[in-house]
DNA sequence: GTGAAAGCGCTAACAA
DNA sequence: TTGTTAGCGCTTTCAC
């Protein structure tokens, strides 16, 4: 009983019409009479057609598919951030073909084969280190590439992110003003150029200001790690404990906030002041109420698009490699408010 | 300098052989001797070759894509279960092309042509409700559909949720034993299965014990709505305020608690238990430590995949059309523990 | 502006 | 087992 799909010479019969007339009624940049145009329109309605989208894409070589390779899905960051990007690509017309992977280099080798096969029109890397063979994989095939939320050290791949060093710098300067003393600081994956951006940014405003980092744990992102290194951080002496903890994410800092209150019994702010990073919803719940430097995903899915797109139409008018938004630090209760702050 | 494409007839003609011979080493089921296979293999290689999947589906009619419509990614069980349906349709071969929309019936429709262009092998709507016209629509493009936590009224369509009319018992049971006197309910959007069938089993467990709700508000599964139902709920005097609340699902459970807790300064499980469902990672957190009721996103996953692929490959042995997974109540520390209590 | 015809890269009869 | 051939549904020259 499966209704055998309506073709392009289905319509052209019943319209009395050429099979590429058809086509051309359908086809944005082709040429048709108003007559013809409403004839095939009536008899396409009539039949319920739709253009066959593999078919168009297998000549033209458009599929109008976008891939997505995101790896770090844990962060609700991306859930977040891959909402906004499948709907932005929507309405310019092209969907998103998602892949799920771990970080493991020989899985994203494959993905990208994959992807390849399906002839996506251009592929974003969320969260995903790119090595130089994937990178020229993609090349070769013509397939534009963007880098969300990372950007590659070669500098001759698109990127957005935000501006990590200065929302570290932020979160210094803040911590600073709020006269905190043992500063410390909770690592994420060092192979993530988010990580070393935000910790150079905050390393680069305290030592701005002469003061050094107080207390280091790594915690990969990770929230078994970021436990592990909350613990090792702050059950120690008062004298010595810190009294003010930046995360490189949101994502362990609530770890972290959950052991200091619950685990050790201490207070925040009035014992340890914590700030995070990404603002993601959990952020602004009340038992966290963190504060943080956002991410604006919107607009940084807004430039990832049109850093794709751009690629993809050849208006590759020397393309900004490294797109960097504007990150707010977003003041709420985790963290000493300073005498006299006002948002700049 | 795009390299074009490499395609079977390259192949062939490196490997001296007829392009169809390339065409059956690439194919499963297909015959070809193992010097043939091993001459292609080779050529194919050296080349780089990789068969056009976009022709392929054409000419098969089956292109391996399976399109996922997801309505309400706010609800961390969403990413969650997108991540594991993604990698379990995988490791099967197929690919997920991912509509996020919202409930609006218009762009449900939307979506749904835009699927069945892609010819999607299979469909699967998560936390969508489906009009028979939708329903009918891929009946008639031959199109296999799921619906994931969702069932459909009509019965007649596959479906995977969780025995959520036994999980809302459970809570009743568990607020039941725990001494409790005043009992409330934040309920969901009616127009979801789930919120129908937890408060349809919760009620029954009331009844059951010849008890009866003492408060019942509407969150509808939003953050917003939710906040306002528990000010509503408990900023009311002590008497005749709730002494337990379940709540549809954690997500609007988390905000009820906050309000609970930081807005009416009432201790959480001294003055109110509070029970949510679904068990997304948020509520494992110290800071909310909810006792709720745990969806199995990944055997959901599993009955997912295999009543697609069961409708794909035409196993249709009669097909069950309603599964629902064993939600097991995961006892934390939001809500008070009966005298002797023991996991059953 | 329109139709005829070629061909995108592949699979699937069919003969050999 | 193999090669030949005919499409799949569409876009795109190319004459008209």
């Amino acid at each position: 009983m499966t209704a055998s799909r309506i073709t392009s010479l289905d319509v052209a019969r019943l319209a009395g019409v050429s099979q590429s007339a058809v086509s051309r009624v359908f086809t944005p940049g082709a040429s048709a009479s108003d007559k013809t145009t409403r004839k095939v329109r009536d008899a396409a309605e009539a039949l319920g057609y739709r253009p066959n989208i593999l078919a168009r894409a297998i000549v033209s070589g458009k599929s109008r598919i976008i891939g997505l390779v995101v790896a770090y899905l844990e962060n609700y960051f991306y859930p977040e951030a891959l909402e906004k990007l499948s709907n932005a690509l929507q309405r310019e017309g092209y969907h998103v073909l998602v892949f799920l992977t771990s970080q493991k280099h020989g899985e994203i080798d494959d993905v990208v084969g994959e992807m390849l096969d399906y002839q996506v029109d251009g592929i974003v890397f969320a969260s995903v280190g790119l090595s130089s063979d994937i990178a020229k994989r993609c090349q070769n095939a013509g397939v534009p590439v963007v880098l969300f939320n990372r950007y590659d050290d070669r500098k001759d791949i698109a990127a957005v992110t935000s501006e990590n060093f200065e929302g570290g710098r932020k979160v210094a300067e803040f911590l600073l003003a709020g006269g905190h003393d043992r500063i410390a600081y909770i690592a994420g994956w060092k192979g993530a150029s988010t990580q070393r951006d935000r910790e150079a940014g905050f390393l680069a405003g305290l030592t701005a200001a002469n003061r050094s980092l107080h207390a280091r744990e790594v915690g990969n992102f990770d929230a078994e790690q970021a436990k592990a290194a909350a613990r090792t951080m702050f059950d120690t002496p008062a004298e010595s404990r810190p009294d003010a903890l930046f995360v490189a994410n949101d994502h362990m800092a609530f770890v972290a906030m959950d052991v200091i209150r619950h685990e050790l019994g201490l207070g925040i702010p009035s014992d340890v002041s914590v700030i995070g990073f990404d603002d993601v919803p959990p952020a602004a719940w009340l038992s966290y109420n963190l504060t943080t430097v956002r991410q604006r995903a919107r607009r940084m899915v807004e430039e990832t698009v049109k850093a794709l797109l751009a690629q993809i139409e050849c208006i590759e008018t020397t393309v900004t490699r490294n797109i960097a938004v504007e990150a707010p630090l977003i003041v709420r209760g985790s963290a000493r408010i300073p005498e006299g702050w006002t948002d700049t």
